[in-house]
DNA sequence: GTTCTAGAAC
DNA sequence: GTTCTAGAAC
C-alpha cells in the first residue's frame, strides 16, 4: 500500500549512488587545502576534479569564473569536485553552492580553521607556492583574510559541514573523504563545530564558558555517537546532561594577532582533560532502544488492547477542557487511527503520524501521542519524557524522509503552548511557510515563543518536570516579521512573497534549534521493526 | 482548526 | 475597486 512504498524510499541509498559531491574547502592560505585535495584524490576511488584558483590559469592564478566553468563541466561529466580556494566568506562561496549543474548534488564544506599562527608560518615558508603568496606579505594577507571569515552554515545550502581545528581533525577528515568510492557517500549534518565564530572577544583567562550547542573536542567520525548527550531511555543521574547543559565549551578570542600569544597546546590539553571527565561521567547512556515500532496499518492495531473500548466510554463524558467537537479530531484519530487511513501515514503503539489537513508549509505533519490523558503540553510531566522522546524521534524520521525529496528544506519540530486541538501533537514543519492556508495567527503561532521547540521541551521537562508555556494571546496579534531577516511586513500576502525570496540566514537562536535537532538525529538512530524482526527497508 | 463576510485599509 | 483582516459560526 501507499505508506509502505513511501517508507521504502526512506533509505534512499539507490538514488545516492554515483551522485557527485561538491566539496568546498574553506580555509586561509596555509591551512592545508591543497594537501587535503591531493590526499583525497590520491586515495579515493571516486572520480575527483580539483578546482584550484591558484593554478587554473595555465598553472597560474586564475579567475573565479574559470573555477565555476570547470566546476560545471566536471559535474556534467559526473565527477565530484574539490573547490580549492579560500572561500572564507559566504558571498565567495555562494556561486559554488548554486552551480548550474549541481541539481540534486550534495554540497559539502570542509572548514580548515587551523591556528592563524600555523597558516601564516606555512605561508611564509613556502618557496614555490602555487599562488605565489610567500614571504612577509603572507602574514598580512592571511591575517586580513581571517578577519573577514564567516563560518559556513547549513542554511547556505550545504548538506554537510566538517570543521577541523587541528591537524588530527584534518587527518580524520582526509581519511573520511579518502575512503569514498562512487558508491558511497557521507551523511548530512554539521560535524565538529566549536563555537569560535563569536564576535565577542572572550578573555583568555576565562575561556571556559557555557554556550548553547554541544561542542566536540575532535572532529566526528560520521557514525560516532556523542556520549555527552543522553538517549531517550536514559534515567537518573544522566538526566543532568541533557542536550547542551553543563558542557564546558571553549570560547576563543576571534582570530587576530592576539592568537600569537595564545598557547594552543596548553589550551587543548585543558579541553581534553575537561571533556574526558564529561565523557566518562555520561557513559552508559547509550542504551537507546526507542521501542518505536510500526504496525501495518491494515492489521495489528487491534493489539492495542489498552485503548479498546475507551472511545465509547469517553465520548459520553464531558472532557475536562471545553474543546468543541471539531477540536476532538486529533483525539479521535489517535484513538482510532485505522478509521482515518486517508490522513494517517504511520501508526505505532505510542504515536500516530498524519498529514496536516491544512498544511502551513510545504511539508507539515503531526506526530500525535496515543496515550490518554495527554491533551496538551501543559499536561506533560516528567513521566511523559519517554513519549516526548519517541515523538521527537518519529518526527525527525519524517523530516529526514522529506529531506530526501528536497534537501533544501529546513525543519523545526515543536509544540504549541496552547493548542486548539485536543491530544498532544508535535508539529514537524518546514520553515518555508509556503502555504495558502497560512494566516496571521498561524504565522505567529509558529514564529514566536508560543512555539516551543521539541528539544527545549524535552530539556525543560527533564530538568524542571514541566515545559515552559508562552500562551499569551498577544503573540498571535504581533506584527509579522520575516523568520530570517526579521523585517516586518504589513500583511500575510506581503510576508509570503517576501519569505519566498529572502536569502538572509536564519537568526542564530533559530539555527541552533535546527542544528541541535539535526544533530540529535545522529545521536538517536532509530530502528523500525515489525514483529520484532528488523527490516532493511520500511 | 476553517469558512464566511462585513467593513477597514489601501 | 480590490485586498485584507477579524470575529462569529461551524
Amino acid at each position: 500500500m501507499e505508506i509502505d512504498s513511501e517508507m521504502i524510499n526512506f533509505t534512499g541509498e539507490e538514488e545516492d549512488k554515483k551522485k557527485p559531491i561538491v566539496v568546498i574547502l574553506v580555509g586561509a592560505p596555509g591551512s592545508g587545502k591543497s594537501t587535503f585535495c591531493d590526499h583525497v584524490m590520491r586515495v579515493s576511488t571516486r572520480p575527483w576534479v580539483r578546482v584550484c584558483q591558484d593554478t587554473i590559469g595555465n598553472g597560474k592564478a586564475g579567475k573565479k569564473a574559470q573555477c565555476l566553468a570547470l566546476s560545471n563541466t566536471s559535474l556534467k561529466e559526473g565527477k565530484s569536485i574539490l573547490i580549492d580556494r579560500c572561500n572564507l566568506d559566504k558571498e565567495k562561496r555562494s556561486d559554488f553552492i548554486n552551480l548550474k549543474n549541481c541539481h540534486q548534488v550534495d554540497i559539502h564544506a570542509i572548514v580548515l580553521d587551523l591556528p592563524a599562527k600555523l597558516c601564516i608560518s606555512r605561508s611564509i615558508k613556502r618557496t614555490e607556492h602555487e599562488g605565489n603568496l610567500q614571504g612577509g606579505k603572507a602574514a598580512a594577507v592571511v591575517n586580513r583574510m581571517l578577519q573577514k571569515k564567516e563560518s559556513p552554515k547549513i542554511n547556505e545550502g550545504f548538506s554537510r559541514i566538517t570543521f577541523c581545528y587541528n591537524e588530527n581533525d584534518v587527518q580524520s577528515a582526509m581519511d573520511m573523504y579518502g575512503s569514498l568510492s562512487s558508491e558511497n557517500t557521507l551523511p548530512g549534518g554539521c560535524f565538529g563545530e566549536k563555537k569560535t565564530d563569536s564576535k565577542v572577544q572572550v578573555g583568555i583567562m576565562k575561556f571556559l564558558k557555557r554556550v548553547d550547542p554541544p561542542s566536540k573536542v575532535t572532529s566526528d567520525k560520521t557514525d560516532k555517537i556523542d556520549k555527552s548527550t543522553p538517549g531517550p531511555s536514559s534515567e537518573g543521574e544522566e538526566e543532568k546532561v541533557p542536550f547542551e547543559s553543563g558542557i564546558p565549551t571553549l570560547g576563543f578570542p576571534s582570530i587576530s594577532t592576539a592568537d600569537f600569544q595564545f598557547n594552543i597546546e596548553k589550551a587543548s590539553e585543558i579541553i581534553v582533560e575537561k571533556n574526558q571527565g564529561k565523557l566518562s561521567d555520561s557513559n552508559g547512556v547509550l542504551d537507546r532502544d526507542q521501542k518505536v515500532r510500526r504496525e501495518d496499518v491494515d492489521g495489528g492495531i487491534e493489539k492495542n488492547k489498552r485503548f479498546k473500548g475507551f472511545m465509547e466510554e469517553s465520548e459520553s463524558k464531558t472532557v475536562k477542557k471545553d474543546y468543541g467537537m471539531w477540536a476532538q479530531a486529533l483525539y479521535r484519530i489517535a484513538m482510532h487511527p485505522k478509521k482515518h487511513g486517508n490522513v494517517v501515514i504511520e501508526i505505532s503503539d505510542d504515536v500516530v503520524v498524519l498529514n496536516e489537513t491544512y498544511p502551513k508549509a510545504q511539508k507539515h505533519v503531526l506526530v500525535v501521542a496515543r496515550a490518554e490523558g495527554v491533551d496538551r503540553l501543559s499536561d506533560i510531566r516528567k513521566e511523559h519524557l519517554p513519549i516526548l522522546r519517541t515523538m521527537h524521534a518519529v518526527g525527525l524520521k519524517w523530516a529526514e524522509i522529506f529531506l530526501k525529496e528536497n534537501e533544501s528544506l529546513i525543519f523545526r519540530l515543536g509544540y504549541h503552548s496552547e493548542p486548539t486541538m485536543r491530544q498532544l501533537h508535535l508539529h514537524v514543519i518546514s520553515q518555508d511557510f509556503d502555504s495558502k492556508y497560512l494566516k496571521k495567527r498561524h504565522w505567529n503561532s509558529f514564529n514566536s515563543s508560543f512555539f516551543r521547540d521539541s528539544v527545549d521541551v524535552m530539556q525543560e521537562v527533564s530538568e524542571d518536570g514541566k515545559a515552559k508555556l508562552n500562551d499569551d494571546e498577544k503573540f498571535m496579534s504581533r506584527e509579522l516579521r520575516c523568520n530570517r531577516c526579521r523585517r516586518p511586513h504589513p500583511n500575510i500576502p506581503r510576508l509570503r512573497s517576501h519569505i519566498a525570496i529572502c536569502k538572509s540566514p536564519f537568526p542564530d537562536h533559530l539555527l541552533q534549534k535546527v542544528l541541535r535537532t539535526s544533530l540529535a538525529n545522529y545521536e538517536f538512530p532509530i530502528r523500525y521493526r515489525t514483529g520484532g524482526e528488523q527490516q532493511t527497508s520500511y
